[in-house]
DNA sequence: CAACAAAATGACTGTTAGTCATTTTTTATG
DNA sequence: CATAAAAAATGACTAACAGTCATTTTGTTG
């Protein structure tokens, strides 16, 4: 009597058209300017049903910016294969971020929007833990890549890994933040988000080569 | 015959008041909990005056945050005197954020907001345009530092200008956006937000002293 | 003071996220 | 199959709040 198990496929059934209908109005319209009457009617289903399979608008959002996590995260591991140390595949978890803006700009925007979706909220509710699991594993990529770059010598080993891996992430996802607010800054000054990326790529690469001093320092 | 001046005077004053009140109750409850009917009680006048004065709850946010600008600036430009290159200056404009942040933490924050209030919005509206200016200034500060630093020979001359400045100055307010809405992540890592703009300035400062090889290259 | 202008008011509107009593559909049982 | 019970879906409704505007109050001028 396999009556629940169907039922249970049916409801992930379902909850994937919500999430599919939300997408298509939400990258169509923008987040802030779609309804939930507009995503019942791409779905069509009633508002009220959106609420059996959603606690909130905000969470619905989420649910597709985890496809976007998700597929980010497969673009990164493929980015980091065949790298020939640590430092390169550094390189490559950035520039996997500039290819997966190109060839899924919409969940990139979902990303980017939920970093900065937090700031200025000083009550920690539920959404922000969530969005924090959402960012570990990039975090953890980001930490093994240190780690490997620090073994085998390509990236300098005297500052704490917790602190650089924070920091080189807040680097990054900032640097990416500001370009999608502020982009008419940059158009501006002509710098599109591709050479800014590829222009704090290289200083950070430059930052982290360990020194001569630090060379014979072999721990 | 000075009525005029003196109702310009009396129009001044009266938007000042309600930019105080704006203060009072956006910083006690944060912006989006504040309602407009709070900030007219608050102002002592009717909801329909506060729009007599500012167009929209978010005009009147803005205007806080240009006064928390003008204190960052006073701010940056005390930090910037006395340094003996522009590297050194550079790091003081960083440290500068740093010190702001502490000293007036309600505007810093103001300021954080306004930095990533523009994700995700496609159209660009007139507070786009004057979210801009406002940031001009900050930006011109920048860049004549590295000017200074390229001239002294202190940070290299190889990174184009318009490139460089946009760079440093999106990572620097990117740190600060991503600090601001994840916190928890910087907390589970045991890292602050001046220990992460430190380390961040630590690795900017290596990233920029020209390199031996550039030091021959006397342009 | 009367006529006019400027400033201020607050009841009202429009919009939308989220709710919940009611209806419809599906499943279990004799 | 009939019927009771459970599950799923509905959409009219509420609450909240930004922004408006016809009306009232205050100030100015001759």
């Amino acid at each position: 009597m396999g009556i629940a198990e169907r039922k249970e496929r049916e409801r992930e059934q379902r909850q994937q058209d919500i999430i599919n209908a939300g997408e298509q109005v939400f990258f169509s319209k923008g987040y802030e300017t779609s309804t939930m009457d507009d995503v019942a009617e791409q779905a069509e289903l009633s508002k009220g049903t959106l609420y059996l399979y959603f606690q909130s608008k905000d969470e619905l959002h989420f649910a597709i910016m985890e496809r976007g996590m998700a597929i980010l995260m497969r673009v990164m591991e493929k980015r980091m294969s065949n790298m020939k140390n640590g430092r390169e595949t550094l390189r490559g978890l950035g520039l996997a971020l500039v290819e997966f803006s190109n060839r899924y700009p919409d969940y990139f925007n979902s990303l980017i929007f939920f970093q900065a979706r937090d700031v200025g909220q000083q009550n920690l509710n539920e959404s922000k833990v969530k969005s924090f699991m959402a960012n570990r594993n990039s975090l953890t990529l980001l930490n093994e890549t240190l780690i490997r770059g620090m073994e085998d010598g390509s990236i300098r080993k005297d500052i704490p890994l917790a602190e650089l891996s924070t920091t080189l992430w807040a680097q990054m996802m900032g640097i990416l933040v500001i370009y999608s607010a502020k982009k008419m800054v940059f158009d501006l000054h002509s710098v599109n988000r591709e050479q800014l990326v590829n222009r704090h790529l290289d200083l950070i690469r430059d930052a982290l080569i360990p020194s001569r001093k630090e060379d014979s320092d072999h721990a």
